[in-house]
RNA sequence: CGGGAAGUGGCUCAACUUGGUAGAGCAUUUGGUUUGGGACCAAGGGGUUGCAGGUUCAAAUCCUGUCUUCCCGACCA
């Protein structure tokens, strides 16, 4: 195959590449507004497929689910610093209610941990209520410069855990807890391997005490920061008023965690699977997994498709029969583009010789299957291998774009070929961070570990950790 | 927000330099023939040229402003 004809060659420009892919595969177009776009059904049915597994897994670790408002007053954003040091220069204002002005404007919210934090300030009494572990999916709003679909844009959606609990272990204990979750999700679903760690004091969210990353490395040496998890401590607690009595009839401020994964999740998959033919997805994550093209028009074939189609929906494999009358290629161009991982082939041919032809997106390999056949089995094993082959994949390519260095010189030199994830011992000072961003905007992803048996390439002092650089989606 | 580029039917572009009735391909609609890797023939429909001002007898074309998109930087999920 040479391509889908309206994208642009991937090793050519990777940028131009993946919006023609989003375009392509109908994900999401622009809206009238700078950085808002919008879902089309394409689009929209993965993040309902990601919302869904995703969804399933917070309940199972015993959180609910709750939905706050969009509006939050100046002031109540205002009780944390850093928070609104953090947000301030971006966030959107509404001034005006009807054609009144407002005694007191309100943020859309950039995020929640305000409006979840004057909640539990009223909820939270004793000990007994702890923990509380809620989550809302929802979007929000960031007055964002640039804005690239799925990867940047003033609108997102998400979902945004936050949890208080009664003690510091527990909460510590859900901050890495939910990492494990969203790094579980994304190599057991999105078939992405992931890089956890902390960030750094300089990368961490506004307002946490510490902030746990996953990050993910796209086809272009690109790094994603795809999840985070963030542990509060008692910062939200205490300029929020949370307290609680404890079991010796004692105040004490709660101890807070908030966590989220984005609408950036779709990026990602595009970025680490696509190719140049469009979209591919992961078996796991896709809406629709089986595309069922009849070669030739006849009853036979028909019966065939409908035949199949009613095996695979009675095993909860989604598919669909492509019943318009476009041809043949352009149907199997558009499953292509589409990114849906399995193609069934039916036609009068094939059914002469007893035989079904099947497909999968990844290596774009043909096989044929006997009639007779268990189809249903075939297709399982088929998406249980593509799965692993899509992981492997993205894993072998991390590996190759994957360094571990202790000078200057190295780095520079990678950054001059191929980017990715530099490992290096790091002495922990932020101008040492800082210097390291003059080298192509090389910025820390994150620390992976202590690490005092190294020496900093920068300052050249004793080191404190290992840390990954990459450059920054 | 700085540096660069671009906005013309749904999409890709032409006409702009030198102002004078906006044009093509693809897509779409209807009818027919087709369908084993992006079909063919025929006939239609669709644009106050991103928006707002200005210059002019006359503006897609010249001027000013503004919005949006793309690429490169600074900020972020």
């Amino acid at each position: 195959m040479n391509g889908n004809k309206s994208i642009t060659r991937r090793d050519e420009d990777f940028a131009k590449w993946y919006t023609d892919v989003v375009m392509a595969a109908k994900l999401a177009r622009y809206s009238n507004v700078k950085g808002c776009i919008l879902y089309e059904p394409n689009g929209t049915a993965i993040w309902e497929k990601i919302q869904q597994v995703l969804d399933k897994k917070f309940k199972e670790t015993g959180h609910k689910n709750v939905q706050m408002p969009m509006l939050i007053p100046e002031s109540l954003l205002r009780k944390e610093g850093d928070l609104v040091k953090g947000f301030a220069p971006e966030v959107a204002w509404v001034t005006e209610g009807g054609d009144k002005k407002l005694d007191e404007r309100l943020c859309i919210r950039p995020t929640s941990e305000t409006l979840f934090s004057d909640y539990y300030h009223e909820v939270v009494k004793s000990y007994k209520d702890l923990p509380l572990k809620y989550n809302q999916w929802c979007n929000v709003m960031r007055w964002e410069k640039e804005a690239r679909p799925f990867l940047r844009g003033r609108e997102f959606f998400w979902q945004e855990g936050h949890t208080v609990h009664a003690t510091k272990e527990e909460a510590e204990a859900e901050t890495k807890g939910m990492l494990d979750v969203y790094k579980e999700f994304f190599e057991d679903y999105l078939a992405i391997p992931v890089l956890t760690g902390r960030k750094t004091e300089k990368e961490k969210f506004a307002g946490a005490e510490y902030t746990l990353t996953v990050e993910a490395l796209m086809y272009n040496g690109v790094s994603l920061q795809s999840g985070t998890t963030h542990y509060f401590g008692q910062k939200f607690s205490k300029a929020y008023d949370i307290r609680f009595v404890n079991s010796n009839n004692e105040f004490e401020y709660a101890y807070q965690t908030s966590w989220g994964v984005s609408n950036r999740m779709i990026g990602a998959i595009i970025m680490v699977h696509g190719d140049d033919n469009g979209l591919i997805l992961p078996p796991r994550i896709a809406p629709i997994q089986v595309a069922i093209i009849k070669a030739t028009t006849d009853n036979e074939t028909d019966a065939l498709a409908r035949k199949i189609q009613k095996e695979l929906d009675n095993n909860d494999i989604s598919s669909y029969i492509d019943d318009s009358d476009k041809s043949f290629g352009f149907k199997m161009a558009e499953a292509e583009v589409n990114g849906i991982p399995v193609r069934i082939e039916l036609g009068k041919r094939d059914i002469d010789n007893g035989v079904i032809t099947i497909s999968r997106r990844d290596t774009l390999e043909k096989n044929t299957i006997g009639i007779n056949d268990n189809v249903v089995d075939y297709v399982f094993r088929l998406m249980d291998s593509i799965q692993a082959n899509l992981y492997d994949r993205a894993l072998k390519r991390r590996d190759s774009m994957t360094y571990h260095v202790n000078t200057l010189d190295e780095i520079k030199k990678i950054m001059d070929t191929q980017p990715g994830f530099i490992y290096s011992p790091w002495c922990g000072s932020t101008e040492c961070e800082l210097k390291m961003k003059e080298i192509k905007g090389l910025k820390s992803r994150c620390i992976v570990e202590d690490n005092e048996d190294g020496v900093c390439p920068v300052c050249g002092k004793k080191s404190k950790h290992t840390v990954v650089w990459g450059i920054q989606y």
